[in-house]
DNA sequence: ATAGAATATGAGCGATAACTCGCTTTTTAT
DNA sequence: ATAAAAAGCGAGTTATCGCTCATATTCTAT
C-alpha cells in the first residue's frame, strides 16, 4: 500500500515519545517567538531549537500557519483554564461583586505568559487559521449577555447584546493595555482593577 | 565624484514626475494589501501594480519596511486630518457635549479608508519602524490629559493619567471593534456613540 | 544645442524559507 | 524472533523575495 502523503496532519501522535516531540515544538515555537519574534522563526530554526528535525516537524503540523495557529490556541486554553476557575463562583454573584471579579479574573488571565500574549497579539499575522481568535470573544460575549440577562432587575439595561459588546471590549482592552504595558507595580494594577470595576458598574446601573 | 548608494532614501522628488512616482508607489501599497493581503505584497508586485520599475521603488523607499511605515503614516495623517478638524471646537467646550464629540470624532476618524485601517491593524506585523503607531496613541493620551486637568471642577477625578488612560483606552477599542466589525448600520451606530458617552460621562462624574 | 542632473528601467543576484522524500531507527504486536 | 507500523531524520528542491546596478531616458539650466 502507498503512504499517504507525509505532510497531511498526521491525527494522533499515539506513542509516548510523539507526544513528547509534539510538545517539544509548541514550546520552542513559542520560546522562539518570544525571544526573537516571529521573522526569526523560520520552520528550520524551531525545528534545531526543539532538538527535532525538520521532518519531525512536517509529521504533525502540515503547515508553520498550523504550527503557529497551535500555540496560539494552546495559549488560548491556557488563558481560559484560568477563567474558567473563577467564572463559575463569580456568575452567581450579584453584579457588583461579580464585576469585580470578571475584571480581576480578566487580569489574572492577561497574566498568563504575558510576553508570549504580547507576540501574538503584535506580530502575529491575523490570517486563515488564526482567525479563531475572534470565536473566543464571541463566547465571552456571550456569556456576559447571559448573566446580564439573568440580572435584568438589578442592571438599568435596554439592549443586553449592546451592553455586552460595550463592557466586554472594554475589560478586554483595559486589562490587555495594562498588562501588557508592563512597568506596572501591583498597586497601580490594583488602581486600574477599581476604575475599571467602577467605569462597568457606573455604566450598568445608573 | 562617485555615486553614493542609490537606495539610501533619496530625500527628496524635486520634479514633478517623481512625486507622482511616490504616490503612485503608496497607492499601489495600500491596494494590494487591502486587496490581497500582506504577505502577497511583495516589492516587486506593488512597483508592477504601480506602473513603475523595482529600482524606481528603491529610489524612493530604502526598504519595504520603509515603504509600508509611509503608507501607514499616510494613513494616520489622514485620519488626524479628521480629527484636528473638530478637536479644537471640541476642547473648548464642558464635559458633557465633550465627551460626546470626542467618541463621534473618533468614530469619524475610524470611518476614514477602514479597510486600510482593518489590514493595518491585523496584518501588518508591528515591528521596528512601525512602533510608532504608539507614538500617535501617546500624542491622544496627552491632549485627554490636559482637558481633564483644566476641567477638574467638572469631574470628579483623582488621577487624570489614570483616569486618562481608562478613557482615551476604552474609547479607542468601542470604536474600532465597532467600525471594523462592519454590517453596522446607522443607527446602531448612533446607539453605540450615545452608550459610549453614557460609559464615559458616568465615570467622569459618579 | 548641450551637458549634467534627475529619474526610470529590469534582468538577475544572493539569501532564505517552506517544504519533500527516500531512508533509518525505534516501538509494538504476534 | 520478526514483521509491520510508527516515529525520526536531514540533505536537497523549489520558489520567492528583497534588493542592486549598469544602463537608458527625460528634464532643467545655460
Amino acid at each position: 500500500m502507498g503512504r499517504r502523503p507525509l505532510t497531511k496532519p498526521r491525527k494522533d501522535a499515539s506513542q509516548e515519545r510523539s507526544r513528547a516531540t509534539v510538545d517539544a515544538l509548541l514550546e520552542a515555537t513559542a520560546r522562539i517567538l518570544v525571544r526573537e519574534g516571529f521573522d526569526r522563526a523560520s520552520t528550520n530554526r524551531i525545528a534545531d531549537v526543539a532538538g527535532v528535525s525538520i521532518g519531525s516537524l512536517y509529521q504533525y503540523f502540515p503547515s508553520k500557519e498550523a504550527l503557529v495557529a497551535a500555540v496560539v490556541e494552546r495559549h488560548q486554553w491556557e488563558i481560559m483554564q484560568s477563567a474558567r476557575k473563577d467564572l463559575a463562583v463569580i456568575l452567581a454573584q450579584p453584579v457588583e461583586t461579580a464585576m469585580r471579579g470578571i475584571v480581576t479574573a480578566a487580569v489574572n488571565a492577561h497574566r498568563v505568559d504575558p510576553k508570549l500574549h504580547r507576540v501574538l497579539a503584535e506580530q502575529i499575522p491575523r490570517v486563515g487559521a488564526l482567525e479563531r481568535l475572534t470565536a473566543f470573544n464571541r463566547e465571552n460575549f456571550a456569556l456576559f449577555k447571559t448573566y446580564l440577562e439573568n440580572h435584568r432587575d438589578e442592571v438599568r439595561v435596554a439592549d443586553p447584546g449592546l451592553a455586552s459588546f460595550v463592557c466586554v471590549t472594554t475589560i478586554e482592552a483595559l486589562t490587555h493595555n495594562a498588562v501588557l504595558s508592563e512597568r506596572l507595580s501591583g498597586d497601580a494594577m490594583d488602581a486600574l482593577i477599581d476604575e475599571a470595576t467602577r467605569l462597568i458598574l457606573g455604566y450598568l446601573k445608573a
